[in-house]
DNA sequence: TTTAATTAAACGAACATTCAGTTATTAAAA
DNA sequence: TTTTAATAACTGAATGTTCGTTTAATTAAA
């Protein structure tokens, strides 16, 4: 907390105006993130795309987001880890990927994607784009370009028809 | 330290006999759960097994120990995805796994497997069902045995040719 | 003047770690 | 077998520090 506050340039006590306590804090932090994060995913999603315009746009932006914010995307990684994420935290969280939950029923409907539930469908496509990633800034592997174009070829694969 | 110490029935003071600090003493279980683990995924594969079925009854006591095993799972999985671990753990947690690495080879060079590194099969392995069992475990979704029979095929047609 | 925002300082609790001392084990000597 | 000496294993208690949090007071804004 107190590095917390001098990084804010604000006494300790001053935090605790706004947050209750240090496990809310943390809890709103991993909120913005989310919420941001989900944000820049749609960036360039434009409605008159078709669904595998639209996935692959989203895809590759969790991509750069990831990338591009190495300190954020591993504080919501060991976050939701740890046994300090509240249930509701959780919810909210996963209120803000509605965009692409809609886009995965619209794909659905139009036959595109496979008759699995979301969280089978995010597990054969975020999923394993997030453990390449980690194992990336961890320097096991080197993630470049092609890796990237193989490893989405395989996820799209997995989940269509 | 000194909860760990009253759980093992000795003193705080005995564990600093045998390990150097927390952090040792936290990569050391980390090790020896990541290699019983690796035990109990070979159980049952025998070496005049084909590739498809020794590969199916590994992944099944994949599930099955992190089931059997909730805590020892949760602690791996926060564990790894904390600032904690150090390189040359992690390089022989890997080590433990040289078995699902010499059967991935030998489905690769039986063309039965796609010509992908380790890791990419991993990711499309392994990554989909511990994200699954993680939400299984958090009350998001219920992991049944349809759903890990359909998520087992989706992986193995992604994976193979 | 009243209200809101901020803070320095201090609080107790929790923490990892250490040290001085005790107990258990072993092996050799009587 | 018993006694003794030496070594190893273990420990209760304390240490210094770090941490999350609070209080009482100060400053800024309206």
């Amino acid at each position: 907390m107190s590095k917390i506050a001098k990084a804010a340039n604000v006494s300790p006590a001053t935090i605790y105006v706004y947050f209750e306590n240090k496990e809310q804090l943390l809890n709103k932090i991993y909120l913005f993130v989310k919420q941001e994060m989900s944000a820049k995913l749609l960036q360039g999603v434009k409605p008159d795309l078709s669904v595998a315009e639209a996935f692959k746009i989203i895809w590759n932006n969790f991509y750069q987001y990831a990338t591009t914010n190495p300190i954020r995307f591993a504080f919501t990684e060991q976050f939701a880890n740890s046994p300090m994420v509240d249930g509701i935290c959780k919810d909210e969280s996963m209120s803000y990927f509605k965009p692409l939950l809609d886009l995965f029923r619209r794909g659905k409907t139009e036959k595109i994607f496979k008759d699995i539930s979301l969280e089978i469908f995010i597990a054969f496509t975020f999923s394993p784009l997030t453990g390449l990633i980690k194992e990336h800034f961890s320097g096991e592997i080197i993630l470049d370009e092609k890796v990237l174009e193989t490893t989405f070829e395989i996820a799209w694969d997995a989940v269509t028809n």
